[in-house]
DNA sequence: TTAAGTTATTGCATTTTGCAAGTTCTGCAA
DNA sequence: TTGCAGAACTTGCAAAATGCAATAACTTAA
């Protein structure tokens, strides 16, 4: 087996590990990716086909690589993301949505529809239109599409 | 008229306004609520009846006055909460959520949906066990409370 | 004009973010 | 077995955001 890096972040993240602001499930959800990088890359993962670090590097949103490595590993500690050795590619490793993180699709999806409608500079393109049209749909159909990946 | 305090905080936030990130949707709604508070805000508004700044600071998660003072600031300037003196008390405000922000709802009930699946410590109220029985239902009926209230 | 209730600011310590540079790790091929 | 290239991760430092406690400003009504 592979050495890799040990997980300073994650051991940091455990430790430093706050109890829940309360136990409003709202609250405790934020807790785990209330901030401005955690659903941008649920979002790579979950309706642009990404998989890997270098991958999440180059969204438009330039998220630094200390915040990705930071909320990766959050995300894997709270299983809402597993990552394995790529399949492809030995030297890479690869991210997918566990079904806690496929689980997060209708949040997703609904932030996405109140952006597009409330931003003009955030022109619906071919999913936000279907999402216009039916969007109970569209979270079907992903929702099919992520259980059968996640097999 | 009264003079209140001049907006500090509003002008901080306009002018420092940094550009979206990019015209991703979803990345334009984190831009606006992506943190630990906004939605709690939202959430006492929308959900549990509270109206004032006061109430606020009474949840049990313990916002700090400034960062309270902060939101609600942002949240009005970007339209999605409306303040108005109260008519009951006139030294108070009260605040109430524009269609805007009552657009938040499915968010809000999503977010609190897969929360109270995922955390043992979230047991479902009232409410929760309703969204799990008939989300949309859920979502319809409060839509409707809160837009008469609205109108 | 003052008291009571409400909302907002301030200062400081701490934490998180952003950025740029450098480091470590892995697989593969020479 | 070494070296290289691609990939993932860490570090150090500056800047920004947060948390906290104390204080200030504002409004109404008496």
């Amino acid at each position: 087996m592979y050495k890799r890096y040990c997980k300073l972040q994650v051991l940091y993240y455990f430790c430093g590990m706050k109890k829940n602001r309360s136990d409003c499930p709202i609250s405790c959800s934020l807790d785990v990716f209330g901030d401005k990088w955690s659903l941008l890359i649920i979002r790579d993962i979950m309706l642009r086909g990404k998989l890997s670090y270098s991958e999440f590097l180059k969204s438009e949103e330039k998220i630094a690589t200390n915040i990705l490595v930071n909320r990766l590993n959050i995300l894997e500690f709270e299983n809402i993301v597993s990552k394995k050795v790529s399949p492809e590619n030995k030297s890479k490793f690869v991210y997918s949505l566990t079904k806690k993180g496929i689980d997060l699709l209708p949040i997703v999806i609904e932030i996405m529809d109140w952006g597009a409608k409330y931003n003009e500079n955030c022109p619906r393109k071919e999913l936000g239109k279907k999402i216009q049209v039916d969007k109970s749909k569209v979270i079907s159909d992903y929702l099919e599409k992520l259980t059968e990946e996640f097999g």
